[in-house]
RNA sequence: GCGCCUAUAGCUCAAUUGGAUAGAGCAACGGACUUCUAAUCCGUAGGUUGCAGGUUCGACUCCUGCUAGGCGUGCCA
């Protein structure tokens, strides 16, 4: 398709100077041609609205704009335009020869699991970090919702040519994991017998944090009281962060997402980076000493308030290892680092892009996305709020668990992904697990993977009657004459597109919502006309190339969704 | 107060980044299994795109001002 793009531009530009040569169109510029969506046959293959831009500069209808394009395009010399319409106020509609839709299949069968890929990221290093939840608590399905995009968004990467890895940074430094460390403290004492001992402020309360207690107290009974407050906290704190994340790898290896980095804040601290951060930024001025504490001159890129990089205690904020971790991804020779963040970070943003400036970075270098919420409503509609401090959330493991049991293991993973890759980062949406588990069967997910399997079935089914796919060279296609046929290439050949524009927009959404488009369009088609049909080979023939491009598809879709691409359900 | 996100069919969401008649899925109603799988298909119904202006050939999309919800906002991460 994009090779057509650029033949057919280069023919429009064609025309655009031919007409302005013939002193028919009084242009100064001619710009670059922009294609519209085609939304019904009529509207042709591809189709521009070149001639409403210009309408303005040339001081002409667009309608005549139009006409006197079209006029300079001979349609007889290039072979690919079959035909060309105006409508409307002025869209020129190109209707394609079939060759293109037969080359499409063809292409199709050569490339196959690479169909849908390109090198336009070549040699590029990215790096995206996402899920990043603290050590002090399962994932929640916010986490869920982060894994399946961040996921998504490295496969889409990788397949349009970039190099790009799965990181997690592991915040286990700091304030949150030493109220873990407490945390676990009191259910321990409390599970020795202890009383009157209440979780700290700011402490966690999930029954998570019992239970670990409780099978401390099995496995080494009261030896923890011997040790002193401090130590045992800190024991205990370093029990709970390994405890904890191998619960989170657990679970995202259970939703099919594998990281190839973790990387440890407490590391970053301890390795001196830090260190020279602070340095770096006293060096350039941009530190000054205030209230017991240093700050942080934000408000010299444009920020209203200036931040705290050394607490009164001594102790750094987070901004501070976190600085040094980008520098750290910087030197590890990223081309670009993305950041999939949540909402509660949103302030984070314009700090993190500051200070990562103040390294002297460069200011594309780092892009934040923000993933929108994820808010658990009841019945009624109405929300609870999720907490992790409170105890109260669903965890990723228990809407597996709770979809696992309507549509099995498998299909619980592939219904929870795409139920969060469906929707664009920023829909804040609105998470109903009775009805979740309810309509799991009813998922979207399953039209398409039922269309895979299908198509999956006819090749079975093809087999048992004798009969074999020819390759695609030996195949007359032309006998693909139907118009839902012409309209399932057209489909096929948009799959690089949306990759492409997937990718690059970093919107994992569009690839869901183009497989369901394919399969809206096979479905039908596989109602109304057999593809089997032992008395007119030709035509059966052309249709299995037909029907193997739309399983071609489908599979590379799915796979870069991480979702299984079943053969029979 | 300020900053960011969101508001589209009864519900959950799209709309190729400014293009043609705003589309899907659920839910509702009516139909189709002796056929390569009915997890499917065909049909009906559903809209002042939160409100008010503006920009232009053209606005769900961009600008301004409102309204509502969410998130954030100098020593949690």
């Amino acid at each position: 398709m994009d090779t057509i793009k650029t033949e057919v531009c280069n023919i429009i530009e064609g025309a655009i100077h031919a007409a302005v040569a013939a002193g028919e169109l009084a242009i100064s510029e001619v710009p670059t041609i922009p294609f519209s969506p085609t939304k019904t046959p009529e509207h042709g293959d591809i189709a521009t609205p070149v001639a409403l831009g210009l309408a303005k500069q040339a001081r002409m209808a667009p309608r005549s704009i139009a006409e006197i394009i079209v006029k300079h395009i001979d349609s007889d010399t290039h072979a690919i335009i079959h035909q060309i319409d105006i409508a409307g106020p002025g869209f020129i509609n190109i209707q394609l020869s079939d060759n293109w839709l037969y080359e499409t299949l063809q292409t199709i069968a050569a490339a196959q699991k690479d169909y849908g890929t390109c090198d336009k990221g070549a040699g590029k290093r990215v790096q995206i970090e996402f899920v990043s939840a603290n050590p002090t608590g399962p994932l929640n399905i916010v986490s869920g919702r982060a894994a399946a995009v961040g996921d998504t968004l490295v496969n889409l990467l990788n397949a349009i040519g970039y190099e790009a890895i799965r990181e997690f940074y592991v915040n286990d430094a700091g304030g949150q994991v030493q109220r873990l460390g407490e945390s676990i403290d009191v259910r321990y004492r409390q599970a020795l017998g202890e009383e009157a001992l209440e979780i700290p402020e700011g402490g966690y309360q999930g029954e998570y944090i019992r239970e670990f207690a409780e099978t401390l107290v099995e496995t080494a009974g009261d030896k923890y009281l011997e040790l002193k407050t401090d130590e045992r906290i800190a024991r205990f704190r370093d029990k709970g962060i390994a405890h904890i994340l191998g619960q989170q790898k657990a679970s995202l290896e259970r939703f099919g997402v594998n990281f190839d980095v973790w990387s440890s804040e407490k590391a970053i601290r301890e390795s001196g980076k830090p260190e020279k951060i602070i340095q770096l930024f006293q060096e350039q001025g941009y530190l000054y000493e205030a209230e017991g504490a240093t700050w942080f001159r934000m408000t010299d890129f444009g920020d209203d308030k200036d931040c705290v990089v050394i607490r009164q205690d001594g102790e750094y904020t987070y901004f501070v290892p976190d600085a040094a971790y980008h520098r750290d991804k910087f030197d590890r020779g990223f081309t670009t680092v993305i950041d999939l963040l949540g909402p509660d970070h949103q302030g984070h943003i314009s700090r993190l892009k500051n200070f990562v400036k103040a390294l002297g970075l460069p200011d594309d270098w780092l892009e934040i996305s923000i993933i929108q919420q994820v808010n658990l409503v009841d019945a009624a509609g109405k929300r609870e709020d999720m907490s992790k401090r409170s105890g109260h959330f669903l965890t990723l493991d228990n809407l597996i668990d709770e979809l696992a049991e309507t549509v099995g293991e498998q299909f619980a993973v592939d219904v929870a992904r795409y139920f969060f890759l469906m929707r664009a980062n920023s829909s804040h949406l609105d998470f109903n697990i009775e009805l979740a588990i309810t309509h799991a069967s009813e998922n979207p997910v399953f039209y398409i993977q039922y269309a895979h399997a299908r198509c999956c079935s006819i090749f079975e089914q093809g087999s048992e009657q004798g009969i074999t796919s020819k390759p695609v060279e030996e195949v007359s296609l032309k006998h693909l004459t139907e118009l839902m046929e012409h309209e399932l290439i057209r489909k096929l050949a948009e799959f690089p597109s949306i990759v492409r524009l997937s990718a690059e927009t970093r919107e994992a959404h569009r690839v869901p919502h183009y497989l369901h488009e394919l399969s809206g369009i096979f479905h039908p088609y596989y109602n109304q006309h057999r593809v089997l049909d032992p008395a007119d080979m030709e035509k059966t023939h052309a249709r299995l190339i037909l029907i193997q491009s739309v399983q071609t598809v489908l599979k590379n879709g799915l796979t870069l969704l991480g979702i299984s691409a079943p053969a029979a359900m």
